[in-house]
DNA sequence: AGACTAAACGGAGAAATTTCCGGATGCAAC
DNA sequence: GTTGCATCCGGAAATTTCTCCGTTTAGTCT
């Protein structure tokens, strides 16, 4: 529900069995107009605080039923903001280049795609932070999070630690959430740099190749 | 300002300097009603989610403003009725019998200490949650967490372990944080053992001691 | 007791979130 | 083109959160 991707669907004139009857035009037009609203709205205050689905809709001039229909929630909101380059991110760790993408050895690749979550922290915190007011696991059940999850607990799989991945994966997606994330950067005062470090320094520890 | 420990200070005609002058009897007092209404309210419908602020003030007969004077807002709230409970935990792992209290060696202890905070969750996940819709740090700022972080690194430092027990202590405290305890159980359906024993194995491993 | 002050109280009301449903509109089938 | 229908739109209204401020009250000092 979080992200209908309306772009990627094949043309609307050969439905796809199973799948939701591809989006209306008016539909796409209003969706369109929301999120290029918002993202103006977030870039002129400069924050994310003053996105209000009241004034989303006045300021798309739309209503704001059409707001919640389109979105759900503030929540969903945040979601479909996120969703572009959250796209970037995954082309880069399933296609691009190592050590992101294929060719490095698992534990490698886990270590850059946790430090490549964090890049995606320094510049949506916010944004994932608002995905969480929805509910406690709105978190979870957004599709770039189980995205994410299965491409890193493939890793860890492949890294054949002696510790559970499927318990590990979400350990370590828990480490890399936006309110610690927020409060190490903002409150602690930590660089990304430091708080990539610590991660590796984790990551480096579950590794049984090199035990200290 | 989320707890404010009323019951703890001392007589209150010796005002301690520096300290906030200590409750007004009428301010205890609405406090103590508000407080048991709200516990009144969840027993009964069985759920976090029927505590509105002004249903809570309506069911303990104060002015809604009485309420916001008290916490602040719904994060504050639940932080005020997880206080107690969390004393007692506190007690514990501070003063009472090892392998929580002292006496047992220290990543004993701190492997005791996470599957406490644990046990705390499975009773008040709901209420935890509740804290995090305050503000994306709201569970920080806790003096709950505070004390918790301040104990967990104490141990961690102890354990000497080659891991900047700074960066660890919340690392450690985030995979028992709220939102991913309620994924974890109520929509990956394990149990609060599978949990515990995935703490534990990650804990094992950051163990120089004993690596594999 | 009487008066003074700082704190607490109450509830109206502003602001935001969310629901709801009658009416409009795209879209496919004929 | 027009018919039928599923979907979408709009905005009023219900709900909830939170603020504000005039009034009341507890605690203290004389």
């Amino acid at each position: 529900m979080a992200a209908q991707g309306g772009e990627l669907a094949g043309p609307a004139d050969l439905p796809v069995l199973g799948q939701p009857p591809a989006e209306r035009a008016d539909a796409a037009r209003s969706r369109r107009k929301l999120l290029a609203a918002a993202r103006a709205m977030i870039a002129e205050y400069g924050g994310v605080s003053c996105l209000s689905m009241d004034g989303l809709a006045a300021r798309a001039g739309v209503g704001v039923g059409t707001v919640y229909r389109r979105f759900g929630d503030r929540g969903g909101l945040a979601a479909a903001l996120l969703d572009d380059d959250e796209q970037t991110f995954q082309q880069a760790f399933i296609f691009g280049p190592p050590p992101l993408g294929p060719g490095a050895p698992p534990l490698e690749r886990a270590r850059a795609f946790l430090h490549g979550v964090l890049d995606q922290m320094e510049r949506h915190a916010d944004l994932a932070a608002l995905v969480e007011t929805r509910s406690p696991t709105a978190r979870y059940n957004v599709s770039a999070y189980r995205v994410a999850r299965m491409h890193l607990r493939q890793l860890l799989r492949a890294a054949d630690l002696d510790i559970d991945p499927e318990y590990l994966v979400d350990a370590l997606l828990a480490m890399a959430g936006p309110s610690l994330f927020i409060f190490q950067r903002r409150e602690l005062g930590l660089s990304l740099q430091q708080i990539k470090a610590g991660v590796t320094q984790i990551l480096e520890r579950l590794d049984p190749g090199c035990p200290a």
